[in-house]
Formats: structure tokens, C-alpha cells, sequence
DNA sequence: TAATTTAAGGTTATCGGTAACATTATTTCA
DNA sequence: TGAAATAATGTTACCGATAACCTTAAATTA
């Protein structure tokens, strides 16, 4: 590997002003400059990031951790991140923790040892508390994404997860259907609490009794085996005539389900949910979901996290919390109770 | 930030003795092992990767560079990957060039000064030769995913774009189609190139004549300006009966395009594709397409990687070139000539 | 013209680890 | 019982860069 003493040694200067030439810091002649540059394109030099990054103490190194590299909803947060990230000048690197808390700390730990400038997070679930923790006890900045974790404050962007439920129930109440489900993510997610709690005031501000065995709490990641979902089906007496998805992921996997069962969405069962499922929705437009402003998530998340690096030393300034609002696209996948079959 | 010296200090040891604590290296008596550990704990001590590959000159970091982290082809190839990678134990980290290669080139200086062992690439065509060719000259190992590189030999995994589209015309073809047109990806992408050649001798088994002005090569990337698909569509006269995409971005495209202007698929246009368009293709299986196998390009790409790098030091041994097969889903995007309005 | 400044570059120490080579007790064995 | 082996730890140098300080010659200024 090519070093910095490499290219000194041949253009005939100390290591320092090669240094020099490559930051563009300190004077140098235009003819030193010219001779080191030329021997730098001779021997295809690359400088050794780690070995700055060790007496800069700095990396110029992002990380996004998101929770699902396949969820539309992600990948464009992704690049909405990756959009502010350019723009301020950082390289972005992904990680992805498929739902999972101990893949996430494996990450966190990645993360740490790379001594990384900061942090998106997208966090698996109020167990990622503690290897949140310790990043902020190692000070390093960090923005959460989509959910929110008890007992720790930080910067985050979320979506209106209430309202949107709110929202959904209402549209499927106004299209007649009085037996709602909800198949849900884990309770011990931030985001499958809102929206639980969404759903439940819907119900009630539509006349709508609240049944425990309408509501399934599972995982939001995607998931081969679907037995989970089936029992809940089959536990469900009556069936209800509308589920409600915490996720799109839950809403395919309940989808295939009732197909598999010979149950046709939306001719005898209507299905909505959170966050659209990406461009391809448009071709074919189906699933009548809450959009989230997915690259919104990510560039406004990028840009409290530069904020929060910039203004490194200063403390005791308050957290942010942007929440985003909640849209409805109202597509295919709700009829009318009357049309049921 | 706490190091090993503060470890050793505190612990009453000397520095190379918290290293062999940390590494497992050398022999230790169960006493210091135990305090040092301790004071680990205590003080939240993580390792500095960057101090411990410069001196080790390895870094156990892999780097997978897609050219769309929205397109689900690429985003379950990148869990094939992961898989791949965990189960060798190395680390990876993802980056995403849009399809541009100067922000490759970005990526791969990224990669370069990051010293990473190995890199896994889907590159954004055969312009990366240059920047690939430093990967090479800089002894990084690294494997090609889905698009060869002229001039550039390597280890590659590609599917097998020719007998795909030759399906995919075969197949519109027994439906009585004889007017089938091509959108593909930018002559610059070997895979582009193959699909073009796959359509061709397709037509003429078929015995369909090859009229130019019903190709249209444009980019495989998403974008917002339709106007070329536009004026395409005009330019076509007749319109074809069919439309072949390259990738499942050009069919999503395609096909809002022709919406646009009010032009139904398939009730008016039969639409077929390469890539399926992620699990959410099952709750309403539409496109008919060449379901490549991503997750196995990036699965079986990351096992050849890990034989380069394993093998580093012995020359001359042959390059691999896996060819995965091109299987076809019949789904509702095409129907029977006689059907057509 | 002597005293300062400035331009251009060099030296040394350091970032946080680890390899390679000591060192010092303590065992083991002939 | 003395020599050799081993266990447990320490010292030193180095990985590849940069900050901070130092040096020298040329250009300015009083």
C-alpha cells in the first residue's frame, strides 16, 4: 500500500508537505505542489482514512441503521438521508438490523469501533435502550427515526402514527364496517403503541366496541412462517369485514394469508395500512394505505443529526422532536360493507 | 473517549496485557484477566477499530455497492449478502450509487480509504471500469454482481439475461403478439446489452421482424422526467401490442406512462419485465416477469468473495463466472392479441 | 541597512492499538 | 540440585497520518 512517505521519498519533500498538498493547508509552492501531485497520480495514492481519522479523532462517517433493507418505507428514507448527507459534506454508510435487537447492537458496536460522527436510527424497539445508551455515553450524536424509546431523550422524527389510525378506522367505518381487526407490531414498539391507541380511540369515537381478540400484536418484519396469523384468523368469530396492517409488511403477510384461506381482498375482506409500498404501488394501485414521507424521515432526520454535531460542546440544548403528518391514499383494497359478500 | 492505556492503568497492568485480554492472545493468569475485564466494564471500553487495522492491516469490513437501494431486486440481493457475510464472519456495510457513477466512484475512494478487505459490486456499468480497474490495483478483491465490465476480468455473478428475454418474448409471442417493443437499460450495461441481443433472436425465431424505432434504451434508474417514454410512445407507429422492460423500474415507468395517457395495461398493452417487484408482488400478482434469483447473487457473490480474499497470495487461479437461471412468472400483465381493444 | 515578516518547508510527538522481543518468577526434569 | 522450559507480564517500535513547533531564506518595512 502506497503511503504518504512513499510519495515523499520520490518527489524529494518531507511527509508533512505532502500532507499539506493533500489538505490543501499550510504554503507551499506551486512547483512542490505540482511535483507531489504528479507522483501521487503516478502511484495511484489513496490516503489511509483511518490513519487521519486516529489524530483527527473525527471521521467524516455517518451511519443509517434502518430495521428492513426490503421495506420500500426504509430504502426511501434511505435516500432522503443520503440526499442531506451529500449535501452537508459526510459519507453515509447502511446498516441493516432486520428487526432484530441483537443484530442492531452488533451494529452499535461496528459503529462505535469505526468512532463514527453520528448516528440515524431506526431503532428495532424499546429493548435497543441500551446499546442506545452507551452511544450516547460514548457522546456520540444520534437521531431516532420512526420510534421513539422510552427512557431515553434524543432528537427524532416520527410520523403521526395516532392520527393515522384514527384515520384509516374512520375510513373503513364510513364505508360501513363495524368489526375492524388490527394486526399490529409489537407492543414493544413505539410506533405499535400509537397506533393501537389510535385505533382504539377510533373505535370509540365511531361507536365502535373494542375487541381484544380483534387484535393481533406479531412482528413487523417479514416472516416465512404465517401460522401466527392463520390461528388469529381462525380465532376471530365472526370475522371481522376490515383489518387494519400496523405496517405494509403485516399487510402482505395478511393478505396472503386470507388468499391462501380463499379469501378475496377486497371482494370479503378490506385490508389498509401504514406506509405505501413504494413506486410500484403506482402501477397497479391497490392498497389503500397511510403514506408516510418516507424520504422526508430520512432528510430531516440527517439534518438534526449535522445540527447536533456542529453544535458538539454546547449542551443543554433541547431535544427536537419533528412529527410528520399523516396521509391517507385511498385506493382499491376497501369496498363498501354492503358489497361483502 | 477511554483506551487501552486507561484500561491498563487503572487495571495495574501494562497495555499489551489489556491487548491480550481483549484478543484472547498469549497466556494470561485468571486474576488479570478477570480485573482487567473489569475495569473494561467499568469504564465502557470498545476497542478502536481504526488504531487496530492500522497496525493489523486488515479490517474485517466488506462493502456491498448497489446501484438502487430502492428496487427490491437489489435490496434482497443485499440480504444474500449479509447472510453470506455474518456467516464468515465478516462485517458489511452497504453503499448506494443511483445508477451514477461518479457517486461509485465516491464510494469506491470511500472503500479504498477505508481499507476495506474485500467489496462486492453491482456496478453502474461499463464505465466503472476505471475506478474498478483501482480496486484492482490496489489489490482490494472484490466480485461483480449482475453486470459484467468489458476489459475487466473477475469473479462474477450474472443471471442469465439473454435466455430471460427470449422467455419473456416467447411467451408474448405464443399470446399472438407481433408487435412487441423493448424499453431497456443504457447500452453501457452488459445485461442491457444481453436483453437487447435475447429480444432480437427472439423476434426473429418468432419470425417477427426487428424494427429499430420500437427500441427504446434509456436509463434502468428511476426518475421523474417521463417525457422520453413520452415522445417514444408517439414516435411508435403502430404501437406495439406489447412491451418488453428491462427492469422492473422501466415497466413501473412504462406502464405510468401509459396510463397517463389512458392507455390500460393489459387490458390495451400487454407489459412484461426482469425482476419481480418484492414480496408485494404477492397480494396482487400482476406483472408477469423474469424473477431472478437476487437473493442468490448476493448470497453465492459474497461466498466467492470470501474465497479471493482467502486465497490472497496465490496467483493465477481461474475466475468464477456463476450464471443463475432466468425463470418466468406468468401472472395478469399480458393478455391474448384477440383481447386487445 | 538592520530588524521584522513572511513564505516554504522540515522535525518531533502523538492518535490507539499490536507484533516481536525482552524479562522475571516458577516449574519441570535430567 | 542446577539447567532448561514455561507461565505471565513488560518494553519498544511501528502502522499512516497530522498538529504543533522549529528552521531557513527571501521579501518588507522602518
Amino acid at each position: 500500500m502506497v503511503t504518504i512517505y512513499d510519495i515523499a521519498a520520490k518527489a524529494g519533500v518531507s511527509a508533512m508537505t505532502v500532507s499539506r498538498v493533500i489538505n490543501n493547508t499550510g504554503k507551499i509552492s506551486e512547483k512542490t505542489r505540482a511535483k507531489v501531485r504528479r507522483v501521487m497520480e503516478d502511484l495511484n495514492y489513496v490516503p489511509n482514512h483511518m490513519a487521519r481519522s486516529l489524530v483527527l479523532q473525527q471521521t467524516n462517517l455517518l451511519f443509517l441503521l434502518i430495521t428492513d433493507i426490503t421495506n420500500p418505507f426504509y430504502t426511501t428514507l434511505a435516500r432522503g438521508a443520503e440526499d442531506a448527507a451529500k449535501k452537508y459534506g459526510y459519507r453515509l454508510l447502511f446498516g441493516n438490523s432486520d428487526e432484530n435487537v441483537e443484530k442492531e447492537k452488533d451494529y452499535v458496536d461496528t459503529i462505535l469501533a469505526t468512532r463514527a460522527d453520528g448516528v440515524l436510527v431506526a431503532p428495532a424497539g424499546d429493548p435497543s435502550l441500551p446499546h442506545l445508551e452507551t452511544l450516547r455515553k460514548h457522546q456520540v450524536p444520534f437521531v431516532l427515526l420512526d420510534r421513539e424509546v422510552p427512557g431515553l431523550d434524543s432528537d427524532v422524527v416520527l410520523g403521526d402514527s395516532k392520527e393515522g389510525a384514527r384515520k384509516l378506522v374512520d375510513h373503513l367505518s364510513s364505508q360501513g364496517h363495524r368489526r375492524i381487526a388490527l394486526i399490529n407490531g409489537s407492543p414493544y414498539i413505539s410506533s405499535a403503541r400509537l397506533r393501537l391507541e389510535g385505533y382504539r380511540e377510533a373505535l370509540k369515537l365511531n361507536d365502535l366496541a373494542y375487541d381484544e381478540s380483534y387484535v393481533l400484536e406479531t412482528a413487523f418484519e417479514p416472516r416465512s412462517d404465517l401460522s401466527e396469523i392463520e390461528s388469529w384468523l381462525e380465532r376471530m368469530s365472526p370475522l371481522p369485514t376490515a383489518i387494519v396492517a400496523g405496517n405494509n409488511v403485516l399487510a402482505v403477510e395478511v393478505i396472503r394469508t386470507l388468499h391462501d384461506r380463499g379469501i378475496r381482498v377486497p371482494e370479503q375482506m378490506s385490508v389498509v395500512c401504514f406506509d405505501d409500498l413504494g413506486p410500484y404501488s403506482e402501477i397497479d394501485p391497490f392498497l389503500t394505505v397511510i403514506a408516510q414521507q418516507a424520504y422526508q424521515f430520512g432528510y430531516l432526520g440527517m439534518q438534526l443529526l449535522v445540527e447536533r454535531i456542529q453544535e458538539r460542546g454546547e449542551t443543554g440544548l433541547p431535544w427536537k422532536k419533528v412529527v410528520l403528518p399523516a396521509d391517507m391514499i385511498v385506493r382499491r383494497s376497501v369496498s363498501a360493507v354492503e358489497n361483502i359478500l
